[in-house]
RNA sequence: GCCUCCAUAGCCCAAUGGCAGAGGCAGACGACUUAAAAUCGUCAAAGUGUGGGUUCGAGUCCCACUGGAGGCACCA
């Protein structure tokens, strides 16, 4: 398993990126214990198909991630019977209609299977076996993930028989081929996959071509000749039954062939793996398991749990590779459940990440000691309709959340199987290009900023930089621009000249229609967390309602005081401060984050006529102001009318007149 | 190698398939001022990365390419 040295504990495979710990960055390596699992992998169909029930609602980024990371193939296991062995060796293998062109096998050199093949071979080959292995362990995953890495193996000096054709196969031992995937065994097709082309090159096997791939002239390509494998489509060739078979016929062919001959059959698999759960940490919650000698491992019986942390005091909680609460010694010894005897404790926590898998049921009840969450609570409040988080989490917190969703689901706790219903990954604020790291430090510093500019200021810039899910550089916004909007619209409301209570309805017109105009636009802006958008529709109402009050209108005009009022009650979802304080200004008690926006009154916004344009091939030739119910009609014969439309048209033949009333004409010409 | 997303004025960003501009930053000019700052106002500035296609009409849909960001990867 995934060992991280400076952590001294296992990693799940999530938390290991580009061979690097999630927590660290050490250099992975790999070691071998027994540790606890939770089976994802019985649940890798569900969790990849019900993605298709989050499309829309969450990030598709996150969807193809997780989609990727389940990883699931359509294919065959075939079972290759093993000269000097009773049972058959199973491989899986995607491409069952190449099972003709298989030239050697090759198992995973760090398997049991290698292990076992090996030991039945002669002296010498297990002398190259032993020392073989022991460079491929030496490896870490950095090696491993090296592209241009040259194959390595060793011939096992054994045999296997080809199901379909009889052939001998020699299996050969390699570090290519992944002990946990699949059956850690592959038959090898070197003319159509390039992994199995490389090794047959560089070990001298054989390379027979079964499909006949056509290059872009429509020549056949022969893997050989071109010194490449063919990894397309093609028409399979000298393959017996298969022959004259395109590749989807061939794969169903030869499934239903081996199914029957009972050598093997259609099957999937995935690049999901179980979860690794044991941590060798303090920090975390203890395995329930206690370890007996008769009776073996016997979870803690559910009126002894929760299991609870043994005090940190007189521990040594250095990490050094086997867990802290080994040293607890009264924790420790315990009496086994079943018989009685004296048994000892598991002691190895719980990755953190299964806590986060439900922490969003415990909020519901945080101090009941009973239940970890009422049933009853669950199902009136949850899912979460609305998660906020950072896209680091796509294959982390996010699928294992899902999968213990769907896991207390089918133990009846909980009636949804997918936790989070809408998800909104937030950007990132960058400086200068950078993300800030515990390596670079913080670029900008928060505090200073807030120091210069004021909270109000800073929240504002950050909401009004972009959509939120996109980075902000720092170097790009300015929060001296959001602090001068914010003094500008601060300074209205000392404008207003109205008292509170004043009746709108004889206002300024044009600045009622802006406030409404907004009004209209505002909400559904905020529910689709077009927040950037949102700070926009209030500058223009700021810049209309100064426009208003230095004009015709004058301070005290009714319009005016609406416009103040709608200001501050929308500038206080960014800027809290500066609203409150333009809301007391406005005559008001405290409390602007209570007072609620009004309906946008659209009758206000309803205009008798309308700008309509003319088109000339999609170009825009002429415009002209009319009804809004106008007839298309009418509003054709308009733009025909027009001189700039007919000089447009010039002498070509009108082929076609879309109208669409009372916007627009559009007049297509031959 | 496979997959996903993105590309709009100098910059950050808007735009139910229907007039490319809502908003801001930076800029130019004007008013106020003895002057400057602050404030108020006016203006200028892309034809939407490139090439095709669909459509009456494409920034928006489709294909290819270029550039950028990200994910997966000896997964058979």
């Amino acid at each position: 398993m995934n060992w991280c040295p400076s952590c001294q504990t296992v990693l799940a495979n999530e938390q290991v990126v580009q061979g690097l710990c999630e927590r660290c960055d050490s250099v992975v390596t790999k070691k071998a214990l027994t540790q606890w699992y939770f089976k994802v992998t019985d649940y890798a169909d569900r969790l990849l198909d019900d993605l298709d029930t989050l499309e829309g609602n969450w990030p598709s980024k996150v969807l193809s991630m997780q989609r990727n990371w389940i990883g699931r193939s359509h294919g065959a296991d075939v079972n290759f019977e093993i000269e000097g062995r009773s049972e058959p060796v199973t491989v899986f293998t995607t491409r069952p209609d190449t099972l003709f062109g298989a030239t050697f096998m090759v198992v995973a050199a760090d398997s049991a299977l290698a292990a076992e093949l090996v030991a039945d071979s002669n002296p010498d080959i297990q002398k190259q076996f032993v020392s073989y292995l022991e460079m491929v362990k030496q490896s870490n995953d950095i090696e491993r993930l090296a592209t241009d890495r040259p194959k390595t193996g060793v011939d096992l000096g054994r045999f296997a028989i080809n199901p379909v054709n009889g052939e001998k196969l020699p299996i050969w031992a390699s570090d290519y081929v992944l002990a946990d995937y699949g059956h850690g065994a592959i038959m090898a097709v070197p003319a159509h996959d390039q992994r199995d082309y490389e090794f047959a090159k560089t070990f001298g096997l054989p390379i027979r071509n079964v499909v006949d791939v056509k290059d872009e002239n429509g020549q056949s390509i022969d893997p050989i000749l071109a010194g490449v494998p063919t990894t397309g489509s093609g028409t399979v060739i000298n393959s017996g039954p298969l022959n004259g078979l395109e590749k989807a016929e061939a794969i169903e062919k030869i499934s239903a062939l081996l199914e029957t001959d009972g050598k093997g059959k259609k099957t999937k698999n995935f690049r999901l793996r179980d979860w690794l759960i044991s941590r060798q940490r303090y920090w975390g919650t203890p395995i329930p398991i206690i370890h007996c000698e008769m009776c073996g491992e016997v979870p803690v019986p559910v009126d002894q749990l929760p299991v609870l942390l043994p005090p940190a005091e007189g521990l040594d909680l250095k990490p050094k590779g086997t867990s802290p609460l080994g040293g607890a010694t009264d924790w420790v010894n315990t009496k086994c459940p079943k018989c009685g005897m004296d048994a000892k404790r598991d002691t190895d926590t719980m990755d953190t990440f299964v806590d986060s898998s439900w922490y969003f049921l415990r909020f519901l009840s945080p101090n009941s000691t009973e239940v970890a969450f009422p049933k009853d609570e669950a199902k009136a409040w949850a899912p979460v309709d609305q998660y906020v988080g950072g896209v680091t989490h796509a294959i982390l917190h996010l699928l294992y959340a899902r999968f213990v969703t769907k896991v207390l689901h089918d133990l009846d706790y909980i009636d949804f199987e997918e936790p989070f219903t809408r998800l909104l990954n937030q950007g990132m604020v960058l400086m200068g290009g950078s993300a800030m790291s515990k390596s670079r430090g913080n670029l900008v510093a928060l505090s200073e900023q807030l120091d210069e500019h004021g909270v109000d200021a800073i929240r504002l810039t950050m909401s009004f930089a972009g959509p939120p899910e996109e980075d902000i550089d720092w170097a790009d916004v300015s929060p001296a621009g959001s602090a001068k909007f914010l003094a500008r619209a601060w300074r209205t409301a000392n404008d207003v000249a109205s008292a509170p209570g004043v009746d709108f309805t004889d206002g300024n017109g044009e600045l009622r229609k802006a406030t409404h105009s907004f009004l209209r636009d505002f909400g559904p802006l905020i529910e689709n967390f077009k927040f950037n958008v949102g700070v926009a529709k209030i500058m223009e109402l700021v810049n209309a309602l100064r426009k208003a009050i230095d004009g015709q209108a004058g301070p005290a005009d009714p319009a005016v005081r609406e416009a103040a009022e709608t200001v501050a009650k929308a500038l206080s979802l960014f800027a809290p401060y500066t609203a409150e304080d333009m809301w007391q200004k406005l005559g008001f008690k405290p409390g602007v984050a209570l007072a609620q926006l009004p309906e946008s009154d659209l009758s206000l916004l309803v205009e008798s006529s309308i700008i309509a344009i003319a088109q000339v091939d999609g170009k825009v030739r002429d415009k002209f102001e009319v009804p809004v119910d106008i007839s298309e009609a009418d509003l054709r014969d308009l733009a025909m009318a027009s001189d700039l439309v007919k000089k447009a048209i010039g002498d070509r033949e009108v082929a076609n007149v879309i109208v669409r009333a009372p916007k627009l004409v559009n007049i297509a010409t031959k």
